[in-house]
DNA sequence: GCGTGTGAACTGGTTCACAGCG
DNA sequence: CGCTGTGAACCAGTTCACACGC
């Protein structure tokens, strides 16, 4: 079980997961490197390194089977783990992404929602509970959230994240434009910043580029 | 003016260039490499060769005008040009995107927006032309739209990203779980994808892996 | 023969270190 | 003397190729 696996094949093996529970939806039950490769647009040489980060896995000869693939995955990676998130800054974009809750895969749960605008707090409705942004801190910490969905505007990002931080959240998605690096090292951080993203496709265009991620 | 630039290059590239738009906005006409890369969390050096990919650019001593340094930047990865945009799918998620037509960077503009429902296109309050699903690549070409936010459910992405090809499309932001892999090979897609990066968290939490980007 | 597992070769992006100029 | 520009050194991740099991 190693700590070392390279930040491109952590990506990789968590589309994979995705890929099995599909696979396993429409009853599919033993898949190969390369039957794996075309359907996520990666060469299957990739998919066997991945995979063997975890050990051995497959049955040489005849691919993986799925469930077993799935619970090396979810050994290794932690999937088994809940996974408790918030949602912090309730615009447009963050009570969108507070209807998530219903489609998270099991073990994801969004447990919060935070804004510093008392109206918007009533405004909105749903199921998952709503505080005030000065409870960030106390919320988080008693609530046991791990996960943190940033939606502020980009000048209160880095004050909330502390607050975050202070509440021993261990991993952001930050949403806002705003670079965020948290005072305790531990704490990852995943820029989802739409607008960059707008930016690196008309580049691409630009340079006529074309392979993706 | 090269076309050799590496993905992650040109990704420290738009963050760059968003960075000297505050830098502008706040005043700052010069900055040195240690400066970019502290803001940026990235290392001088990266900074420097990045930036050299686009020929001598700074003055030695004295680092990097920022006008000038975004003048380079704009004609070797095109933020000059115009890109126009549309948002496909409608739901939570595709409507408050529509909203970002206000916080687009000069250049970039969301023209249109799809969905299959009409019942929503009746609904929704915009000032942005919105049309039914099945005129998405008549419109594309129509409009000349260069870019798509898809956000459908994942069952019709492949579908609505192929009609996107057929108009012409020539990058898309994929916000769905599926896999787009467009007929056409120059389309560039981004995948912008909330549950895995969520997973992708969990994963590097259990890892206890440390650097983000 | 098909398909995994893996050491070895390769590639290209990152890091280093220093020359050169203001 | 600070900071850029850049060739060279390094290294991580990807790709290859082949041995082995079914």
């Amino acid at each position: 079980m190693q700590t070392k696996l390279p930040q491109s094949t952590i990506e990789r093996l968590c589309l994979l997961f995705q890929f099995c529970a599909k696979l396993q939806a429409e009853g599919i039950a033993r898949i190969s490197s390369t039957g794996i490769g075309s359907a996520l647009g990666i060469p299957a040489h990739t998919i066997r390194k991945d995979i063997n980060y975890l050990g051995e896995v497959g049955d040489t000869g005849s691919g993986y089977e799925v469930s077993r693939l799935m619970g090396h995955l979810s050994e290794a990676l932690g999937f088994n783990l809940p996974r408790r998130a918030c949602v912090v800054g309730l615009g447009r974009l963050g009570s969108a992404l507070l209807e998530y809750n219903r489609v998270l895969p099991p073990g994801f749960s969004i447990e919060a929602g935070f804004d510093s605008s008392i109206n918007r707090l009533e405004t909105i409705r749903t199921d998952i509970p709503l505080y005030p942004a000065y409870e960030i801190s106390d919320v988080v910490r008693r609530e046991a959230i791990e996960l943190a969905l940033l939606t502020v505007p980009a000048a209160a990002a880095a004050d909330v994240a502390e607050d975050l931080v202070k509440g021993g959240i261990r991993g952001i998605i930050n949403f806002t434009p705003a670079v965020i690096s948290p005072s305790l090292e531990e704490v990852v951080v995943r820029n989802m910043n739409v607008v960059n993203e707008l930016r690196f496709l008309s580049a691409s265009i630009a340079l006529r580029v074309s392979k993706s991620v």
